[in-house]
DNA sequence: GCCGGCAACTGAACCGGGTAAGTGCGCGGA
DNA sequence: TCCGCGCACTTACCCGGTTCAGTTGCCGGC
């Protein structure tokens, strides 16, 4: 089927293809009558305009880009980031715009991502995720005059805008309850050390275990994955110095941990209290439920995608602060064994 | 920053547009070593090519599009559909093709995407899920002539290709194993009755267990999500013909199932068994683990963006029946109480 | 020495919309 | 009666890359 264009209606309502345009975008330029009929044979014969010929001109693509840096295997297992699509999907197609994702391998198949989209105009603007300590994605953005977002840590920077949470502030929240219950000996099992906010939350840890006067604060890194989750469970636990609890960067961690106490024949919460990150419905299903430290992640996508396409409509946009992570007990903590 | 042009590229090159186009995608036309020279001017001023220039000329978008008729909130939540994503996009990343997602209200919205995605050239070809009978997506495609390939059932017809699994077989193989235990009274927590896969289990698990000579087949129709699940499940333990063994459709629902057999003093497996179908790591974590019938969903997604992709290459592409799911024993079936 | 044929280009049209500049016409005012 | 003005259009060119029909210049063969 032959796709119609601006020159067909044109034709068929005798009128030239610069008056079809106008009647169209609602240009003054033309007779109500005619606006009426030229849209009324638009309408009949199912006409769409051609996004790239529209593009071509100069016109926005309606389509917001984000490139993930992960093996795209491990994307349906994480809900994290699944749950931060499904809020950004939410907020963009309200809007009608479209999201279209692309898994690359590292940063530099990113960068020229980037690059790319924007030299096709195939995106309006970017939400850009994991940002690093000294992020070369960020400069890139600025050369290109590509509008993004960055989602997560940033801090208050205007330039580029940024939706973060208080990663400190809800360290200190678990760390102060855990210490609350009894607590001196407590570790994480963190994400990807060169990660900002990863880099906050650990700053932040050791500051709270230093001020509540605990045992030096115990951090191993990890590649978020459970297996690596499970790795440094095992490891925690098998240590002479084992720590009565484990605060865990994410929940996919933290269920694998849990499953690794069970393994270690340690009981949880008697033995060892466990804290998640992300609060998923994973930690609610498992037993015992899973303490976690919960947030709206769909709502904080919903919110990026809302700042980025104010970037993009050129309006006054500010870097936003998002709710902090409140910490919400269930069953895998309590005090530790005596 | 002024994005470069192929302009730009002959001025600097001293030939022609016509001259660097043949130059740049290898075509026949140019020397040697002018090409070398078109090249390296390209890469150093970072040309790169304007995907709605291309695409004006009828160049292909190397892009791929899925409507998803769900609210954008639940996605975050549905395993499925995450790791179908997933496998998806790991087979059009490796083929440098992009991934539309737009989520969208009902079926009309859909078909309007559709149409307007074609319209505008946005996607070369869609992926379409969720299969209805006499679904009225198919001739909307078959119209357009928009490539589109069906993930779940269509069977074995060629237009259009779909990649399907034989959701029967997975039934009986569930049904067969439940009957060898002991279980005389199987119930069905089932998906959304108009979708054909659901009717196609309907079929099959109403005909073995008429086969069996089992109690009649119960089939509760939910809406997929864990609060339907719950609530069927608890109408099940309820009623006077309480069944010894429930499926449910998928696995969602049967951990919601596993958390209302507890509510209500059942153990699992001693009192009731419970089967899911799709085996997230969600069925793994709980306790007790979930029998689950088994698939490789991610690879389920990218056979399909690879059918879809080949149809778009005008190959000759045929439906394709994936693995047939295959049941995990785990703790959740037993033989059913005395 | 002339012609055919080919490689290596050039120039222009084209894709489908957007838009600045130009045109024709009717109408009101001086 | 003629001018000026503004509406309702048309014309023409732009965006950036593709493609086809020419055009040039070089080489070989007779």
């Amino acid at each position: 089927m032959k796709r119609p264009t601006i020159a067909d209606i044109a034709r068929l309502a005798g009128v030239s293809k610069g008056a079809v345009s106008y009647a169209l975008n609602g240009q003054p330029g033309v007779s109500e009558s005619t606006r009426r009929r030229v849209l009324a044979i638009a309408e009949e014969i199912g006409w769409n305009p051609n996004g790239a010929a529209r593009a071509l001109s100069g016109a926005p693509s309606h389509t917001v880009g984000m490139a993930l840096r992960r093996p795209a295997r491990i994307l349906g297992v994480e809900p994290f980031f699944m749950e931060l699509i499904s809020g950004v999907e939410a907020e963009l197609s309200a809007r009608s715009y479209a999201l279209t994702l692309q898994v690359v391998a590292d940063q530099p198949a990113e960068i020229a991502v980037y690059r790319r989209w924007w030299g096709e105009r195939r995106v309006d603007g970017v939400l850009v995720c994991d940002l690093r300590v000294d992020d070369p994605r960020i400069p890139v953005l600025t050369e290109l005059g590509l509008p993004g977002v960055v989602v997560g840590m940033l801090g208050e920077s205007a330039q580029p805008v940024s939706v973060w949470s208080d990663e400190a502030a809800a360290v200190v929240e678990a760390v102060e309850y855990l210490s609350a219950l009894g607590h001196r000996n407590i570790a994480r099992v963190g994400g990807l050390p060169e990660l900002r906010h990863t880099a906050a939350r650990t700053a932040a840890f050791d500051e709270v275990c230093r001020r509540l006067e605990l045992a030096p604060a115990v951090t191993i890194s990890t590649d978020y994955t459970g297996e690596d989750g499970a790795r440094a469970t095992r490891r925690l636990l098998s240590s002479p110095r084992r720590p009565t609890a484990i605060l865990y960067d994410n929940d996919v961690m933290a269920i694998a941990g849990l499953a690794v106490a069970h393994e270690m024949n340690f009981s949880v919460p008697a033995d060892v209290s466990l804290v998640a990150w992300d609060d998923s419905v994973l930690c609610q299903l498992v037993h015992p439920p899973l303490t976690a430290l919960s947030r709206d992640i769909p709502a904080y996508g919903g919110h990026a995608a809302r700042q980025l396409l104010d970037v993009i409509a050129g309006l006054p946009a500010s870097s936003l602060q998002d709710e902090t992570a409140h910490l919400i007990p269930r069953g895998s903590t309590a005090a530790p064994p005596r």
